[in-house]
DNA sequence: CGAATTTGACCTGCGC
DNA sequence: GCGCAGGTCAAATTCG
C-alpha cells in the first residue's frame, strides 16, 4: 500500500514475553445460544405495532396476541381461537388461570398503548411548537447576524439563513467546568416564556460565537479572525498519514475549501457506539478488515482496529474495544465518512453516526456546510442533506446549556478528538425517580474538545418484546427495502403531523425538568435529529433485516433497550430490541447486497 | 493459494 | 528532550 515512512524490516522477535491479545468471547458458545435463540420464536417488532397501532384491535385479539406471546408458547393445549366445542372440552381451570393472567396483561399492555399514543401526541405538539418558535427565532436573528459578523471567513456560511443559525449557534465551550456553570445559570432560563426564551437563544448566539473562538485559538493565541484557517490548519496536520491526507492537501490547493473542510473535520469526529454485545465485533453492514491491534491503557482488553473495505479508498475507520468495566459492553467508534455507497445494512448505522458526527461537529468546527456534498454518497448523504439541522439541534443543546446530571459519559483527557457516544447499554436504574433514569442521559462533557454522549439506556425490565428479526417499528414503511430506515420514523412524523393547537407549556418545573425539557425541545425541534434518532432506533431494531440476516444468524447481541425522551413526560419510547450484531467474526456483507444497495 | 488476521515494530502527538 | 500512549504498518501466520 502506501508507506510513508520508511519502516526497518522487523527484526527477530525478541524473548518479551508475547502478550495475548487474542479475545475471543467463546464465540462457539455464543452461535449455539443464538440458534436456540432462534428456535424460540419471540414475539416481534411487528407484534407491538400492531398492538399500537392505535388499539383498534378489539379484546379478543389482543388476548389472543397475548396469550399467543407470551402463554400459549408454553401451553400449545390452549388456543384462543379454538371453536367452542373444542374449549368446551378441553377448557379446564388450568386454562381458566392462563385466560385471566392473559387479560391481565392485556390490560397492561393497553395501558402502555396509551400511554405511548399520549406520548406520541405530545410530542407531536413539542415539535410543532418549536419547529414555529425556531422558525421565528431564525428570521428574527438573521439580520441581526449579519450585520454583526464579522469574520471574513463566515462570509459564505452566512449566506443561507437556515445555514447561518447553524454555524452561529455552535457555542463550543471551551472548559467543562465552566460549562457546568453556564448550565447551572440557564438552566432556570429554560422555565421561561417563549419570549424569554427567545431572548436566551439570542445570548447563546452570542455565547456561541464567542466560545467557538476561544476554542479555536486553544493551540495557539492568535485572534479570532485567525482561529478558522487556523482549524484548517490544525485539521490537516493532525489527520492520519493516510493516503486521503496527500488527497485532501491538493483539494485544499485546488480551492475546495469547504469539502476539505468537512471531510477532515467528518475525519476527525468520532462517534462512538457501546452496546452489549457478545460477537467480536458489531455486524453494521459495512465490510471492514482489520489491521491492527493493541493493548489500550487502563483495558485489559485489546482494542482492535477496523478499515472499511467495500472502496479501497475509503478512510473510514473503527475501533472496537471491550468496556473494562462490563466485558460485555463492546465500545465501536466509528471515524470519518464513508465515500461510496453503502450496503442497505449499513446505512443505519452509517447514518446514525454521520448524524451524530454532524452534530458535533456543528459544535466543534466552523463548517459552513455540514451536509453531504451533492454527489458524494456518503453516509451523511442518506439523510437528504439534513445535517444542517443537526447543528442546529447540536447548537440548541449547547446553548441552553444542556446537561443531564448522572451521565454515564466519562470524559477523557486523552481524547483528543470531538466523540460523540451512543449508548446502547443498559445502566442499572438511577435512584431518581424520574422516567429520566431510563433515557439515559444527554450529557455534555468536554475534555479537550467537546464530547457527547448520546445514551440509549436499555432496560431488561421493558415490557415490550420485540423481535429485530421481523420488521420494526420505525421501519414498518421500508418493508419493500427501497427506502432507507432512517427516513421512515421522519416521514412517519411528518405525515402525522397535523396542525394541533399548541398546549399550554408547563409552568412548574425543577430545575432537572428544565434540563429535560431543554433536551426534548432540542429534540422535538428538530426533524432530522428525530431522524437520527429513528436510524439509531432502526439500527437497534430493525437493522438486521439486511446485516446479520443475512447470514440467517440474527443473534449476537440481544439487548432489550428502552428510549425515554422525557420532558415532563412527553414521551417515553421504550424498544427492547435485538441488536443487530452478529457473531461472525466479521461483519461483511455480501457481495449480493453490495450489488443490491448501489442506489 | 489468496485473503484475512495477527502481532511486533515503528510513527506521531502530547504531557511533563 | 524524553517517555508514554494511541495509531498504523507490514511481515508472518492462519484460514477457507
Amino acid at each position: 500500500m502506501i508507506s510513508n515512512s520508511s519502516y526497518l524490516p522487523p527484526t527477530s522477535l525478541n524473548d518479551k514475553e508475547k502478550l495475548t491479545m487474542k479475545y475471543k468471547p467463546t464465540q462457539r458458545g455464543f452461535e449455539e445460544e443464538e440458534e436456540q435463540e432462534e428456535r424460540t420464536r419471540r414475539p416481534t417488532m411487528e407484534d407491538f405495532k400492531e398492538d399500537l397501532d392505535f388499539g383498534h384491535k378489539d379484546e379478543e385479539v389482543v388476548v389472543a396476541k397475548v396469550g399467543t406471546k407470551r402463554q400459549y408458547r408454553e401451553n400449545d393445549d390452549v388456543k384462543p381461537s379454538s371453536s367452542p366445542k373444542q374449549s368446551n372440552l378441553s377448557y379446564t381451570k388450568q386454562d381458566d388461570q392462563v385466560l385471566e393472567s392473559a387479560r391481565a396483561e392485556m390490560g397492561e399492555v393497553r395501558e402502555e398503548n396509551q400511554r405511548l399514543k399520549m406520548h406520541l401526541d405530545r410530542i407531536m405538539k413539542d415539535y410543532q411548537t418549536l419547529q414555529m418558535q425556531f422558525h421565528n427565532i431564525v428570521q428574527h436573528d438573521q439580520p441581526k447576524k449579519l450585520g454583526s459578523t464579522t469574520n471574513p471567513n463566515h462570509h459564505r456560511e452566512i449566506e443561507e439563513s437556515d445555514q447561518l443559525v447553524s454555524l452561529s449557534l455552535g457555542r463550543f465551550s471551551c472548559d467543562a467546568k465552566k460549562d457546568d456553570d453556564d448550565q447551572k445559570k440557564k438552566s432556570p432560563s429554560l422555565e421561561k416564556k417563549d419570549h424569554d426564551e427567545q431572548v436566551d437563544y439570542k445570548e447563546s448566539l452570542n455565547l456561541g460565537l464567542k466560545c467557538k473562538f476561544e476554542v479555536s485559538k486553544s493551540d495557539a493565541s492568535d485572534p479570532p479572525n485567525g482561529s478558522f484557517e487556523e482549524e484548517q490548519k490544525d485539521d490537516s496536520a493532525d489527520t492520519n498519514p493516510s493516503p486521503s491526507k496527500s488527497l485532501k492537501t491538493a483539494d485544499r490547493s485546488a480551492g475546495g475549501d469547504d469539502e476539505v473542510l468537512q471531510q477532515n473535520s467528518a475525519k476527525k469526529t468520532r462517534v462512538s457506539v457501546r452496546a452489549r454485545c457478545d460477537a467480536p465485533t458489531m455486524n453494521d453492514g459495512c465490510q471492514w478488515r482489520k489491521y491492527g491491534q493493541k493493548i489500550a491503557k487502563g483495558n485489559p482488553c485489546p482494542r482492535a482496529y477496523y478499515r472499511c473495505t467495500v472502496a479501497p479508498s475509503c478512510p473510514v475507520r473503527k475501533q472496537v474495544q471491550r468496556y473494562a468495566e462490563d466485558m460485555s459492553i463492546l465500545i465501536t467508534t466509528y471515524e470519518g465518512t464513508h465515500n461510496h455507497p453503502l450496503p442497505m445494512s449499513a446505512t443505519a448505522m452509517a447514518s446514525t453516526t454521520s448524524a451524530a458526527a454532524s452534530m458535533l461537529l456543528s459544535g466543534s468546527s466552523s463548517s459552513s456546510q455540514a451536509g453531504p456534498r451533492p454527489g458524494l454518497s456518503t453516509t451523511a448523504g442518506n439523510l437528504h442533506g439534513l445535517n444542517n439541522y443537526y447543528q442546529s439541534a447540536a447548537d440548541t443543546y449547547k446553548s441552553s446549556q444542556f446537561y443531564i446530571p448522572g451521565s454515564s459519559f466519562s470524559s477523557s483527557s486523552h481524547n483528543s478528538h470531538p466523540t460523540i457516544t451512543l449508548d446502547l447499554t443498559s445502566f442499572p436504574p438511577s435512584s431518581s425517580s424520574n422516567s429520566l433514569s431510563h433515557f439515559n442521559r444527554f450529557s455534555s462533557s468536554i475534555p479537550k474538545f467537546s464530547s457527547t454522549s448520546l445514551n440509549f439506556s436499555s432496560s431488561e425490565s421493558s415490557t415490550m418484546p420485540w423481535n429485530n428479526n421481523n420488521g420494526s417499528f420505525l421501519s414498518y414503511n421500508n418493508r419493500n427495502e427501497t427506502g432507507f430506515y432512517s427516513n421512515s420514523y421522519q416521514n412517519y412524523m411528518h405525515k402525522n403531523n397535523n396542525p394541533i393547537i399548541r398546549p399550554p407549556l408547563p409552568q412548574q418545573k425543577s430545575l432537572q425538568d428544565s434540563t429535560i425539557e431543554a433536551a426534548t425541545k432540542a429534540i422535538t425541534a428538530d426533524p432530522s435529529f428525530q431522524s437520527a434518532l429513528a436510524a439509531a432506533l432502526t439500527m437497534i431494531i430493525g437493522g438486521t433485516n439486511g446485516g446479520a440476516n443475512q447470514r440467517g444468524n440474527n443473534n449476537g447481541c440481544a439487548t432489550t433497550s428502552t428510549i425515554n425522551l422525557q420532558s415532563a413526560g412527553s414521551l417515553t419510547f421504550a424498544a427492547p430490541a435485538s441488536l443487530p450484531f452478529s457473531t461472525s467474526k466479521s461483519s461483511t456483507a455480501s457481495p449480493a447486497e453490495n450489488g443490491d444497495q448501489s442506489n
